[in-house]
RNA sequence: GCUCGAGUGGUGGAAUUGGUAGACACGUUGGACUUAAAAUCCAAUGAGCAGUAAUGUUCGUGCGGGUUCAAGUCCCGCCUCGAGUACCA
């Protein structure tokens, strides 16, 4: 019987759906969670890349599932967003609707690979009764601040009983740095708009005005993390700054624990190292200096105190908020200058221009607070208003961008340390030198003048020890209508959060969906956008008198706000009392194993980080981490082509010839590609638009092209479609395939030519089975020699599958079902537990196989084979013989012998003799078991 | 610049604790079957040298050094590639 896999994976595919096979609830059995990152629908489909983490954890759950665990192993739809909506906008058409049908055709593709989710769970982050829990974290994040003595969020209504009867005493620390003091009873005297402006300093969720990324293109603000070398990440538009009053989240009151906990996830090490660098904790110590004639103060922080002493200018950054009180009137207008010329810099400017020097003097001084001296205060832009203070003192000697900026601007280079040369470059090592002009702590080293310093900053009361962290709050608006609406109206131009029981707040229908460039919301477009407390929203066109309504916020949330917390739905997908409940919670607790790619180091892992500690301190879950282990898979690189064309003429050239003048390189669709690397000229000519004019140097010369391996994307015309390979060789194939192609969490190039190996390894599986007239498999005691190879295949597969080496399972199998054939092997006994260790690989493949063999139950609950050791106990080694390291011969010797017998064995051998040439060993190493090194 | 990875045949990769480097597969070459092709099966396949051959022998895991009886694996110093990040004081 034929291998047919078009027709066995549909109707496996069928019978999963119908049992709803892998449908799971809460048991008694021990449970496993293994998810997904779940993928944006982007109207391109799927390729090869894709799927392939989707794959690996598909066999991991298909494996521990085998291994009697209870596999949460779910899937859904990260469906709000900027892809989304870019999709829907260059399509013309409205992102409900394009967003169903990506959809639709991502669970096409994906149910022809044959994945053992449980689709009763899907989730869909654009759904209203998923999104309602997306607001209603918002709202207890508005509702919450930071407890900087406990370390944990609270209820803003602490903190509102603590003002109302003790004014600002609890909270001082946090107060005054603002500006506030007031007693209990001023705090009560304050009008609510006053008491919300000071609310809003601790909220979680707050509203401020301030610089935000601004793209213009997109119309819409953006994430640090969603900006990539300056543009921005989706589309590659510029970004620039601009003041825009949005609402964040205040990641940054997390740095500490989202830190320190990294050390309790097995994440992969680059990927915690990542989130270390993007958190970016330093120690320091901030000091203030006294302005000459003013009353006013500049506070700077620096990890380098012990360099006090060679300080010889304060700059300050541009955004500074006391920039024009410090001008003298001479410089106000050279000053105003510079600041709108750096405001009008985008962000890649300012990143490709990092080694032009620029700045200018304020006009004003400041005092050293430890010898008096006079230090002008500069403005620059190499100074981030946003870190730190907004304001660093200037050490030439120490800092290479002090040093710069001294040179440009001529202003004093101090040396401060011991005949240390820094005529060239600064000193910013912290070890090898001792201080000179350092006052107190000349002829000292780093550490000894470190601490002394902070203890002399601290005694005289000029600053203290400070930790500084480059995470910053993260920007929750976008300008955008393809996102959860932010739950917030105004009353009064005081922001209110809607009730928790009006929730979800629902996206209006509008007949403009499409962004503004100055910024203005979409979702200003709906007449039915505004609140009323009593009637709820309210439709504006409806004649209502005697109503008052607010404003609702326009602006909608990041595509990061439902990713954030979209694993615990999936526990509890229908629940409407809570986003999870306590009972599913209990017991699917946390993700076991999580698979996504490590392009999402700093964007949704880490704000799914900050929002499980944030639930967490709250005590609606019960973990501080929500995943136990990330594996990143990584990507499959494919095949791009490319031709050479001289600018100057438009002629094509083959790629090995060498030209004078510069060629343009051009991309091709490597569908052109004929062979390993000539182009189909004619193929390219009469169906590329863009070709037909184009001049080629000779009518009948081979062209050859260039090939490149890199990611998979349609908009470079080398992807793949798993649906045609599907077609031609069948799911099973596809899925060996891609595991086969090296470790998971590696960047692999595609080839599909490979393929034939391993399905012509199926095939020869297969094939073991039947002979001309079917099925035919004996009953017998199997052979010494196929139990040897079956259980040192259950050792080995299951051995690599817990550690996720997958790669080297397919080989394994590969291996075995090669020796089996050698015997001819039709044992049942052998087979079907052969089945069952595939299965996880090759499911549908494993069905049919394990139904036509009698079998009238799924293979996918069947009890993984036990590995037994004596099958595998082996009586003789042949020990490689080498001497002085370098293997020479092997010898068959018993296993049972002792050193001494190894040592008596092998020099009795004639083969010895020969290669010691009469002379005497000097010495012979023997590790029974593995080797025999004899030294001459 | 800084941080973190990675360099093994023509290609993808294997070698889990230092112990026979190159498993498994692709590709290539030769052969069988066939009128022919496809499919399938068999054999060879790291490089060099010697030999008709069996075989022998040297080199070989980015480069240079070291530790060890023994190094792809450990240590030191470089080179190249990839990823992340970037005036973070």
């Amino acid at each position: 019987m034929r291998y047919n896999f078009l027709e066995i994976e549909k109707k496996w595919q069928h019978f999963w759906k119908i049992n709803q096979t892998y449908k799971v609830s809460l048991s008694s059995k021990p449970k496993l969670y293994v998810l997904d990152m779940f993928p944006y629908p982007s109207g391109a489909g799927l390729h090869v890349g894709h799927p392939l983490g989707y794959i690996a954890s598909d066999i991991y759950s298909r494996y521990k599932r085998h291994k009697g665990f209870n596999v949460l192993h779910p899937q859904g739809y990260d469906s709000f967003g900027l892809p989304a909506e870019q999709y829907a906008i260059k399509t013309g058409q409205h992102p409900k609707k394009t967003t169903s049908e990506n959809i639709n055709m991502y669970r096409k593709q994906l149910d022809r690979i044959g994945f053992s989710f449980d689709w009763s769970r899907e989730i869909r982050t654009s759904d209203p009764n998923y999104y309602k829990w997306t607001q209603w974290i918002f709202t207890l994040m508005f509702n919450s601040f930071y407890c900087s003595k406990e370390k944990k969020a609270k209820s803003i209504d602490v903190l509102i009983d603590s003002f109302n009867n003790n004014g600002d005493k609890d909270y001082q620390d946090d107060l005054k740095p603002l500006g506030y003091t007031f007693s209990k009873s001023q705090w009560n005297s304050f009008d609510e708009k006053l008491k919300s402006e000071i609310l809003m300093n601790f909220r979680l969720a707050y509203l401020t005005n301030g610089d935000v990324n601004w793209c213009e293109e997109l119309g819409t603000v953006l994430a640090n993390d969603e900006i990539i070398n300056g543009v921005s990440e989706r589309g590659g538009y510029p970004v620039t700054k601009k003041v825009v009053k949005h609402w964040c989240l205040r990641i940054s009151k997390y740095s500490e624990r989202l830190l320190n906990d990294l050390d309790k996830i097995e994440w992969p090490e680059p990927l915690k190292e990542m989130q270390r660098n993007w958190i970016g904790k330093s120690k320091g110590v901030s000091i203030t200096f006294q302005v000459e004639n003013s009353n006013r103060q500049i506070e700077v922080f620096t990890t380098r105190p012990d360099t006090i002493f060679g300080v010889s200018f304060l700059t300050i950054a541009p955004e500074y908020e006391d920039t024009s009180e410090l001008s003298s009137s001479n410089n106000k207008s050279s000053i105003k200058k510079y600041i709108s010329e750096v405001s009008k810099k985008t962000e890649r400017d300012r990143l490709t221009d990092v080694k032009t020097v620029s700045g200018v003097f304020s006009g004003s001084y400041a005092i050293h607070p430890f010898n008096g001296k006079r230090i002008p205060i500069w403005i620059s832009d190499y100074v981030i208003a946003s870190y730190g203070t907004g304001a660093v003192m200037g050490v030439p000697a120490g800092d290479q961008r002090d040093f710069d900026f001294a040179k440009k601007f001529q202003i004093d280079i101090p040396n401060i340390f011991k005949n240390i040369d820094i005529s060239k470059a600064a000193f910013s090592d912290k070890f090898g030198f001792t201080l000179i002009n350092s006052d107190i702590l000349n002829e000292m080293d780093y550490s000894t003048s470190l601490d002394l310093i902070i203890k002399e900053i601290e005694n005289r009361g000029i600053g203290k020890s400070k930790i500084q962290y480059k995470l910053r709050d993260a920007i929750f608006s976008r300008q955008r209508y393809w996102g959860e609406p932010i739950p917030i109206y105004y009353k009064d131009g005081i922001p209110k959060n809607i009730d928790l029981d009006n929730l979800p707040l629902k996206l209006p229908e509008v007949d403009n969906f499409l962004p503004t460039k100055n910024g203005d919301s979409p979702l200003g477009n709906s007449k039915k956008w505004a609140w009323n407390e009593n009637i709820k929203k309210v439709d504006l066109n409806e004649n209502i008198n005697n109503v008052d309504t607010f404003p609702l916020e326009l602006n909608t949330m990041p595509g990061w706000a439902g990713s954030s917390w979209y694993f615990y739905r999936y526990m509890d997908p229908t629940n409407d009392k809570g986003f999870v409940s306590k009972d599913s919670q209990d017991y699917w607790s946390d993700i076991d194993v999580y698979f996504g790619g490590s392009e999402h180091a700093t964007g949704h892992l880490l704000y799914s980080r900050f929002y499980q500690k944030f639930l967490y301190d709250f005590k609606f879950l019960n973990k501080i981490e929500y995943a136990k282990k990330l594996i990143n898979q990584g990507m499959i690189l494919g095949n791009s082509a490319f031709i050479y064309r001289n600018p100057l003429t438009s002629e094509y050239f083959s790629s090995d010839l060498t030209s004078e003048i510069k060629l343009d390189k051009i991309r091709i669709d490597i569908k052109y590609v004929k062979g390993e690397n000539e182009v189909d000229l004619e193929m390219l000519q009469n169906e590329d638009k863009d070709f037909n004019e184009s001049i080629f140097k000779t009518k009948n010369q081979k062209f050859l092209c260039v090939r490149e391996q890199e990611k998979m994307s349609k908009s470079k015309f080398n992807v793949v479609n798993p649906d045609e390979i599907c077609n031609q060789y069948g799911a099973d194939t596809l899925r060996m395939y891609e595991m086969f192609l090296g470790p998971i969490e590696q960047s692999k190039p595609w080839d599909t030519r490979g393929i034939s190996g391993v399905h012509s390894f199926l095939k020869k599986f297969w094939n073991l089975f039947f002979n001309e007239d079917g099925i035919k498999l004996s009953d017998e005691e199997p052979s010494k020699e196929s139990l040897k190879t079956l259980h040192k295949t259950i050792k080995k597969v299951s051995e690599d599958i817990e550690r996720l080496s997958l790669n080297t399972c397919i080989s394994s199998f590969m291996i075995c079902i090669n020796e089996l054939s050698s015997i001819n092997c039709n044992n049942k006994h052998i087979l079907e537990k052969l089945l069952i260790l595939i299965s996880p690989f090759a499911p549908h493949f494993a069905e049919e196989l394990w139904s036509q063999i009698g079998n009238n139950k799924s293979i996918v609950n069947e009890i993984y084979p036990e590995y037994i050791e004596k099958y595998l106990v082996e009586s003789e080694k042949t020990y490689p013989v080498s001497f002085n390291g370098k293997t020479k011969f092997t010898i068959n010797l018993s296993l049972d012998l002792n050193k001494n017998e190894i040592q008596e064995a092998v020099l009795s051998s004639e083969k010895t003799k020969s290669f010691l040439n009469n002379s005497n060993p000097k010495k012979i190493i023997i590790v029974p078991g593995k080797i025999i090194n004899i030294v001459i």
